[in-house]
DNA sequence: CCGATATCAATGCAATTGCATCTATATAGA
DNA sequence: TCTATATAGATGCAATTGCATTGATATCGG
């Protein structure tokens, strides 16, 4: 019976405010990329799971289920991350359809440099704002909210 | 002396969890609208401000201001709202180089049908995920993210 | 083995975004 | 008043996004 009612004043108001902050946020974090003469935030998103796959890289597919952009965006992303040397893309043996992409030492040095800005950013716009506990309690209700089956 | 620290896990955890939350929220709340034939969620956020600003309506900085989307963005979204007749633009007698935006009884329209998608997105991807008084703590503790010197 | 269907990835094209700049009016200062 | 600067809004152009489709290989059912 709940099915379609409209939404709470709470659950507006909550929602408000995760788009406002969230906007807000990424705008301030991809400022300060920008300002540090790096690449946006997709690229990080995108180097940092290539780099926590190792050697090994991913199929542009895991790339897609990981970081939730769309394929014709990663497509797009991957051509341009190769383009300027910062991810190789590998045939695959056992499947003629797809490739593995895998970070360069390039690339791996980009991500160190996005990171010192970006691990900053991330400092002052949350770490600094918020005890420990009450990051933990955001992460927990946050949480909540994914899309059931939905990874980390 | 913690100017430039790194972030904490706890703050990197929450940051990823908001950046990912929200992109799949809007996601969903876009993909209901879409599925029902209906306009962006931009434009309702500018609906929805121009609605409440009532028959005096409000200059387009004044829109920005409110919906934090930049300059040459509202100037074009405006644009495409009153191409397709949902709101319209007044000179302003005191300052000729402005203008007022006012909602016309189409654009109420197109909000009101917008709502009734968007409000039951909202009712589902959050009402339904929290209890009033988590949806409360939650908007306490993005409240605190907010910049400072934001509005609601 | 064969055809039907599904999956992986790329791409043509239109719409939108971002950047820098431009026009026009307003305001401040000499 | 006249010039310099600031503010409001629009716009040309390049880059990116979104949509739909395509090409290519894989897999499944018979």
């Amino acid at each position: 019976m709940t099915e379609k009612a409209d939404p709470s004043p709470a659950a507006i108001k909550a929602w408000a405010r995760l788009m406002r902050v969230s906007r807000q946020l990424v705008e301030r974090a991809e400022d300060a990329l920008k300002d540090g003469g790096l690449p946006p935030l997709a690229w990080y998103d995108v180097l940092h799971e290539l780099a926590e796959a190792g050697e090994g890289g991913l199929r542009p597919f895991q790339l897609i289920e990981r970081t939730l952009f769309a394929q014709y965006n990663i497509s797009r992303l991957l051509a341009r991350l190769e383009a300027d040397g910062l991810v190789e893309k590998l045939r695959v043996a056992d499947d003629g359809r797809g490739q593995t992409v895998r970070i360069t030492g390039k690339g791996r040095e980009t991500r160190r440099r996005m990171w010192a800005v970006y691990g900053r950013s991330i400092a002052e716009l949350v770490g600094a704002k918020l005890s420990n506990d009450d990051l933990d309690t955001l992460s927990a209700l946050l949480g909540r909210l994914r899309h059931p089956a939905m990874p980390e």
